[in-house]
DNA sequence: CGATTTTTTGAATCATATCAACGTACGTGG
DNA sequence: CCACGTACGTTGATATGATTCAAAAAATCG
């Protein structure tokens, strides 16, 4: 049993202790450590995974040959390559431990039966996914609507912990601009 | 009945004709003319909308009293105000027609009842929300890596009749810059 | 037809990228 | 525990993509 992913569903929707079992019987622990690919360009993503503990960033590499960071994944975070799940295509991103994690895997095969056993699952991740994408569109809104100075003190007064715990050139690659980018504006704000 | 929905739901689950009935009675059938306002900041939004015909946007006015658009909605799109309804607050964009639309309305508190009735739909809607979030995922991939005037290009390119349903100033707010570097883009290619 | 909305053009300005070099810290093997 | 190599961060000079403001031109609508 995992009692720190069953908390996070509490949140949503009520299991009763049968169905809290048939989720975590599901449910694979994978421990990590820093810096380990969970996912790559090339493979099929494998499912969903939870993190419990750590943390792990999602990225691709782009045209200028650039880490884009599409998400961050700390703990009690779903992170998945959904393209490639759902499309049934090769992943476009990587998945990789920024720290040492310990890592739930629900596998897209275990998904859909589980779903139809425990339909309350079903609204969760219903929920989950409506979340997600609520935050992805207000990431959008500050990409247009704030300047990427503004959007890193935002950020950082937003998350003040989570920016202690990544280089800074990772926060640059998140917040779509460059490393040195970041450096003259803390340059900037020391004086 | 409403053909057109039940089409499009049947790309990701089948639906018995009695689950199909369940379904349409609860939608509520909305005809706008051209401009018609169907949702404003600080309302809440009453549910989320099909369009089965017609033109709506989605948008805000941001800090510099700019109208940014967030979505278009054209047939057989769903478009809501997720965040007014998830999370029980005042909705934060307009919902406006651009063409004279016909639009389904599902009620916020007919989406409970209907979802535990019929729970193939819980997926639809699951599934539904997983490809919104992959979109605009790739539609931050593209604010990243291209510059406004590749991104103006592959749009273009991508959807070259719905460009011409939309005014310019339409397209130039979605794709994040002004209306007048539209213009200038424009005059460049004609070279 | 006039009124409004939308698009175009020019000049000045701003935010951020790029390239290149240097400085600092950090972790690993001897 | 030190030295070395690599990863990360800083700084300066220059380049670029896009904005802003203002005004005129063109298109659309009742």
């Amino acid at each position: 049993m995992y009692p720190q992913l069953l908390a996070h569903i509490k949140r949503q929707v009520q299991l009763t202790p049968a169905e809290e079992q048939l989720l975590c019987d599901r449910m694979e622990l994978k421990k990590f450590k820093k810096k380990e690919i969970i996912l790559e360009p090339g493979q099929h993503c494998k499912g969903e995974y939870f993190v419990l503990k750590g943390l792990v960033r999602q990225y691709y590499v782009n045209a200028k040959l650039n880490e884009q960071i599409v998400q961050f994944g700390l703990e009690n975070w779903w992170i998945a390559d959904h393209d490639s799940i759902v499309n049934h295509v090769p992943a476009g991103t990587y998945i990789q431990t920024i720290e040492a994690s310990e890592i739930l895997l629900l596998h897209n095969k275990d998904k859909a039966p589980l779903l139809e056993q425990v339909p309350k699952l079903e609204t969760y991740f219903r929920l989950t996914m409506q979340r997600a994408f609520i935050a992805s569109q207000r990431r959008i809104g500050f990409l247009f609507n704030q300047t990427d100075e503004e959007r890193f003190h935002y950020f950082t007064a937003m998350f003040p912990d989570f920016v202690q715990r990544i280089p800074q050139y990772m926060l640059a690659s998140y917040l779509g601009f460059t490393p040195q980018f970041l450096s003259r504006i803390r340059a900037k704000k020391e004086k």
